[in-house]
DNA sequence: GAATTCAGTTCCAAATACTGGAACCGACAC
DNA sequence: GTGTCGGTTCCAGTATTTGGAACTGAATTC
């Protein structure tokens, strides 16, 4: 479906090689065969097929001996329901959210940073009944995204040099930055507006406003974007959502910091 | 917030004690402290200690250095979203789910079967613009839901034993199940009518119609319900869902078959 | 302000689990 | 019947994990 995939640095242990397996799984996007993980796995036969077996033993993966397939397991869910609800800032922000996306009318999207990518904890579109959760869990590159660059202007200097590191700049629009140095040009420029566009970026005709979420201590924990298509409103008119953008994210900074929110 | 969690079997090598420490994480449902976790843990200090480094290097706990405190990470969310994406009945299921949401104007939930327990993979309702995904993923004892009813009646014998190691049989209400004699008592009728309900056996004043979903080789693959509160229908009205319920429960069968669902 | 706790972290030799080449198995093809 | 190709199992050598005990540093008590 997309591009290449940053790979997380070091395996540690056992643990660290069997979610190396587990991820490739992943990156399939469909029941895949043992071979095919072969082929693709620096492991040899053997120990692929231990690690497989663990993870099938865990419910970490699930193993179709009809067809040899493996798939992702059900235990992912369960767990990540864990996490959404109480690691993610999704439900704090929730309310928010809503009431930002009503008021806008158009999508909503809260983003966390997670290994140098950004990854969306919630999704609302005001006109869809239902559309919504297909979305939540997705990743994408933090340097050509709204709410990638909004949060990237803010981490770290020591933290950022590593999330650079981990940006693959592949080239998906005319827009997108292709190297580290164009988009440390643009940080500055996003941490004096306190706004962040993604300009056609990451993909053709999608264009956003994006505002990070502080906790109380100053540190970036999110961020949040109004995302919409170049065919309703072109990337100047998206300042209509600006007030209400930073004043949402704002408030969910607030509140996340009277949680305790982790970080 | 709940009873009795039914805990996983064996924990074959590093990885399953390392999965055996996140889902003590989980289960305390906020940040934790190493201490809580210690005297909850049946390792050493020294063995959880490492255990929670790990788990924290690869991103599935997230440890915020000035509390000390251990949450969910991230990275949990990102894999669930693959799991729910091509291992769940979700996505297939979807377009049907909606329908039907949209024609009873109650909540639909679908359920699938893991490690004995129920976990919900989606949950629609008609009215409520936003409410969903909160839910998914969340999970439920299969002896006093109907979605876990209607497949426990069908799954092989030998597998319905296991399953029934795995249950609790805690009384969550008057008319709970209390014993695993009590439940297969009823199975017979479910596989009758092709139907389970739910007769406010988890919750007081909530009860629901459900229907398992089969796959063209005749395995449960899954559960389809139609819930709502005794405020609103009886146990009797519930059964004008009951043709629909079937015909959608069906048409989500033959999808998965045609789309090779795994199981 | 010295003494005592206590949470959290590090050490290290012993115990254990993991590794991977090679051999094996069963199904299907020729 | 023989060959090939997924997939699974064996087993000795090796690398990882283990956990008692000792350490650190911050907070608490005396």
């Amino acid at each position: 479906m997309n591009s290449p995939l940053p790979h997380t640095g070091k395996a540690d242990g056992t643990v660290g090689k069997a979610l190396e397996v587990l991820d490739s799984v992943a990156a399939f996007e469909r029941p895949v065969k043992f071979t095919e993980l072969l082929e693709q796995s620096t492991y040899p036969k053997a120990t692929l097929y231990r690690l497989l077996q663990t993870l099938v033993n865990q419910n970490l993966l699930s193993h179709d001996p009809e067809t040899g397939n493996y798939s992702m397991g059900l235990r992912l869910i369960r767990l990540a329901h864990a996490a959404w609800e109480n690691a993610s800032l999704a439900p704090i922000a929730r309310p928010f959210v809503e009431e930002l996306a009503a008021g806008a009318g158009e999508s909503v999207h809260l983003a966390q940073l997670d290994n140098g990518q950004v990854i969306f904890v919630d999704k609302l579109k005001a006109t869809d009944r239902f559309e919504t959760l297909a979305q939540v869990g997705k990743v994408a590159p933090a340097y050509c995204t709204g709410v990638g660059k909004a949060m990237l202007a803010y981490i770290a200097p020591k933290r950022l040099d590593i999330v650079l590191q981990q940006q693959s700049f592949f080239p998906y629009t005319q827009a997108t930055h292709r190297s580290a140095e164009s988009l440390l040009g643009e940080l500055p420029t996003i941490r004096e507006s306190g706004i962040a566009f993604d300009r056609e970026e990451h993909e053709e005709g999608i264009v956003s406003i994006a505002a990070p979420i502080f906790i109380s201590n100053g540190r970036v924990i999110g961020a949040l974007s109004v995302a919409t298509s170049t065919m309703r409103y072109d990337l100047d008119r998206l300042t209509v959502f600006r007030d209400e953008l930073l004043s949402t994210a704002d408030k969910i900074g607030r509140q996340a910091s009277s949680w305790h929110f982790p970080g």
